[in-house]
DNA sequence: GGTTCCGTTAGGGTG
DNA sequence: CACCCTAGCGGAACC
C-alpha cells in the first residue's frame, strides 16, 4: 500500500469522464493496482481504478510530475504539484483474512429464545421471527402480566433500535388490537442514548449477560 | 483526514454484522466522520461507516486501545493492538473543489436528443426530462405513424428497465388519451433477458452505437 | 422527509 | 469468460 499525501489535480477518462481541480488530496495505490484518490470527505473517493493497472510516470512541461494509471479501457492521470508525504506500508505476515459474517446476533437470538425465562421469570417464550405487519420481531414472548412483549436482539443497540422497536409495537397493537403490547430491546451492549431513549419512549431493555454462550438453561441433561 | 498504519481488528453492527480479524490495515478517518479500514487490495474499503460518528475512545483487559464509532444506527469497534504510524493531514486552503464529471446516462441522454433523427428516422425529438405522471422519462419523441414515444435512456439496461418505461406508457395513456403511446429503452448494452421480455411487453428496443462521442449529427460546420 | 433511480455502480456466484 | 444478481449498496434528485 502506497500513500501519497500531496497536492494534486487528475483527469479519468474510460467508463464516463471526469476531472479533478487541483488541491490538497490523499493518493492510495495499492499492491493489487487498484487506485483511489480520496479527498476529505466521504468514504468514497473522488477518483479510482479498479482494476490492476499499469502505472506510467513523467513529467509536465512545467516539470510537475505525472502519473498515469491505464488499463484496458480506462485511464487516470494525476499531476502531483506538490507532494507532502510518502508512506509505503506492507504487512511482513502472510494475508489478510479478510472480513468475514458475524452469526451472534442470530446465535444470541436463538439462545434467547431458549433462555428467555431464566433471564426474565415474567417472560415466557411464544415464537422467533414473528410477522408484526411492520416488519419482523426476533422474538414474542409473552409477560405474567398479560402483555405480548416483541423483542429485538442486537449484539450491539445503537439508538435507532428503540425506533424499530417502536414500528413493531405499532403493528402489534394494530394486528392485535385486543392484547396488551409492550417492546423490549435485548443486547449484550446498549447504548447511553439507547438507554435515554428508551426510557423517554417506555421500552424496556434487557442486558445480556456477556458469557451467554456458556450460560444455559439445561445444561446438559443428566444421563440417567 | 487522520490515517492510522496498524494492527487492528474490528467488529461492525448494523445493517449488518461483520467480524474483521486482526491484521495490518489502514484506517482512515475524515473531518465528516466517515470511517474506513483499507487492507491491501481493492480501491473499496473493508469496512467503513459512512455518516456522521461519534468516536470514544476505550481500553480492552488487555490494555489495547479500542476506537468505537458509533452513529444512528450503527456501530464500528476498532482494536488497534499495534499502531505502526498516525497522521493527520488537513489543507490548509479553502474547500475542494470537487470533481466535475460527465456521467455517461446524462450525456449519452443530451446525445441521442440531438442525434435522435439519424438513429431512427421515425423518430423526432420533443423534449427531455418529460414528467410522465409516474415518474420522469428521459426523452419524449414523436413517431412518424402519430404515436408520442417514451425513450428510456441507460448505459446497460437490465431487465427491470422494462417495467420501468412501462410505468412511463402506462402513466402517459392515462396523461394524454388522445395519443398512441409507445415505450422504447435506448440503451449502449441490452441483456438478453431484457430483450426477451421488452419484445413480450412490447416495448421497443434501440441499440446504440459504441462510439457515440465521437458520432454526431452535425459534425462541425465547414469553413467557408 | 420519503421515494425513486443512477452509479466510472463493484463484486460475487453461476453456467 | 460471460452473464446474472445483490449490496451493510451510497448518493442525489425529485415529490
Amino acid at each position: 500500500m502506497h500513500i501519497v499525501l500531496a497536492n494534486l489535480s487528475a483527469v479519468y477518462s474510460g467508463r464516463g469522464n471526469s476531472i479533478l481541480p487541483p488541491y490538497d488530496r490523499m493518493l492510495l495505490i495499492k499492491e493489487d493496482g487498484s487506485v483511489s484518490i480520496h479527498g476529505d470527505k466521504g468514504f468514497k473517493p473522488m477518483n479510482y481504478m479498479v482494476s490492476k493497472t499499469e502505472k506510467t510516470e513523467s513529467y509536465t512541461e512545467t516539470g510537475e510530475l505525472v502519473w498515469t494509471f491505464d488499463s484496458r479501457n480506462e485511464s487516470l492521470k494525476v499531476v502531483l504539484h506538490k507532494v507532502y508525504e510518502e508512506i509505503t506500508f506492507r504487512s511482513e505476515e502472510g494475508t489478510d483474512p479478510g472480513v468475514s459474517a458475524d452469526t451472534t446476533e442470530k446465535d444470541l437470538q436463538s439462545w434467547l429464545a431458549e433462555n428467555l425465562t431464566r433471564i426474565d421469570e415474567n417472560l415466557s417464550f411464544i415464537e422467533r421471527e414473528y410477522q408484526t405487519g411492520d416488519g419482523t420481531v426476533d422474538i414474542l414472548a409473552e409477560h405474567s402480566n398479560g402483555a405480548l412483549v416483541a423483542i429485538e436482539v442486537k449484539r450491539v443497540a445503537p439508538m435507532g433500535t428503540v425506533g424499530q422497536v417502536l414500528r413493531y409495537t405499532d403493528a402489534l397493537k394494530e394486528k392485535i388490537p385486543s392484547r396488551r403490547i409492550e417492546g423490549t430491546i435485548a443486547a449484550l451492549e446498549i447504548k447511553d442514548k439507547t438507554r435515554t431513549l428508551a426510557k423517554k419512549k417506555g421500552v424496556s431493555l434487557m442486558e445480556l449477560p456477556e458469557d451467554w454462550r456458556e450460560s444455559q438453561d439445561s445444561p446438559d441433561a443428566p444421563e440417567s
